[in-house]
DNA sequence: CGTCTTATGTCAACACCATTGACGCAACTT
DNA sequence: AAGTTGCGTCAATGGTGTTGACATAAGACG
């Protein structure tokens, strides 16, 4: 857990009022019960209101945390890349560590798939995504780019993982059933669709299985085995400040 | 403009009334309609009502057509996947054919930026996507690979270019006076950030400005070198330097 | 031509939603 | 003890999707 506040308050909240209710507001809090609250009923749970009861204080009470509900989206965006990231130190080999850290990303939207659904793609400029921009370039400027080349390829490399996770993250957010009913149905589609108005999808037509998993690991793939390819120092082992002791 | 109708009438619609301001109302205008409202006013501008009295129309008299909103936004997503692949033939460089999807389906998420921002991430099923996979794969077969493994990554290939169009559609679709501070703002946000906390980003801090910029080509020539580098049939044309990376 | 059916446009109503401005209490500061 | 002000509460405004009942015109059939 990371729970920064929103940017709404330049220094430390002083002063404190228990609400009728008795608990005590804060953003992070707040941020925590809107997770929850589309965790367990989905992403159209979310609103003022809802979160007003369920923090037994009036609605309009989170106007004081969060300039309306975007700035409070944000805020829970950049908690999920904390809590995802949390712990993180790259490793000597850079590829894994690339590797490591879009695995986290991942996993950390598809934790709260329904909130990553809403949030994947927003950039959140707060804290806890500058300092994953902060690591992810780092690996990449000991793997021996120049520091030009590396912002620009961890800029390629996150945004195609969050790009993915951010698909990934919207299919797990249907309903369990829907979810499934979806694939299915979607594998169908395909597989009975015209032969002669699309051979090819005929051809590939015992293939169409895949279309209901998702192609993260194969982006990834093709993505780290590019860099790899470019990258000035080979492919890695330990960092290239001790040189090619190869 | 391709205009198919809504999944709801199964064979052709026979009767038709005028509204009372005298249009013909039909699935594909409704389309259009959502699409201009979208592009002038922006995503929140697309509300049933808003719709109904563009059209000259009751608003309940959308769910004739469509089941609900995200049926509709299911439409506009197709109707954008038609309009920016149509006439697309590939030619007989994979690597060039690959790369001219990737542009069409970002300058068709890009002339809709708002619409595709409400729609990227939804997979539908439809006409013109089942005709998109259909050239997709086509033109990985032709480049060597096994009918299995051009189905695998052709999905990765467009799920990446999805991701990164959406999110740069994302990004215009911000007003454009918002956009541009917001840009300036990130830039500067990380710009001034603590640079013991940071120091990678002090590092690179003069090269921050492609924070701004969009690493949809960045992205593009990673995966299209690594599926170069990986072609059974090696590099398409005549010399080796055409396999893609910038 | 008349009648019958039905597709589809219209109306009214319901239950939500975000956001705001005024108000006043309570918790700090002095 | 007094003053300031952060912040929780209240009430109101003007939006939203969706539905069920109703009405009417277009076509089918005689």
């Amino acid at each position: 857990m990371t729970g920064t506040a929103g940017e709404r308050v330049p220094h430390e909240r002083r002063r404190r009022r228990p609400t009728r209710s008795g608990t005590l507001l804060s953003a992070g809090l707040i941020v925590d019960c809107a997770l929850r609250l589309i965790g367990e009923h989905g992403p159209e749970a979310l609103s003022v209101r809802r979160l007003g009861s369920a923090l037994g204080c009036d609605p309009s009470a989170v106007y004081r945390y969060f300039r309306n509900t975007d700035d409070l989206l944000l805020a829970v965006a950049d908690r999920i890349i904390g809590d995802s990231m949390e712990g993180f130190v790259p490793g000597p080999d850079w590829v894994a560590s690339l590797r490591e850290m879009a695995h986290r990303v991942r996993n950390g939207y598809l934790a709260h798939p329904r909130a990553a659904a809403l949030a994947s793609y927003r950039v959140t400029r707060r804290e806890n995504e500058f300092h994953a921009v902060e690591t992810g370039v780092g690996i990449l400027l000991r793997a021996g780019f120049e520091p030009a080349r590396a912002l620009r390829l961890y800029l390629a490399f996150v945004d195609t993982v969050l790009g993915h996770a951010a698909l990934d993250a919207a299919t797990l957010a249907l309903p369990a059933a829907q979810r499934e009913a979806d694939g299915r149905a979607s594998t169908l589609a395909y597989r009975s669709v015209d032969a002669t108005a699309y051979p090819i999808l005929a051809t590939v037509r015992a293939e169409l299985d895949v279309l209901a998993e998702s192609s993260f690991e194969d982006a990834l793939d093709l993505v780290l085995s590019a860099l790899v390819a470019q990258a000035p120092g080979g492919p890695p082992g330990r960092d290239r400040a001790s040189g090619a002791h190869r």
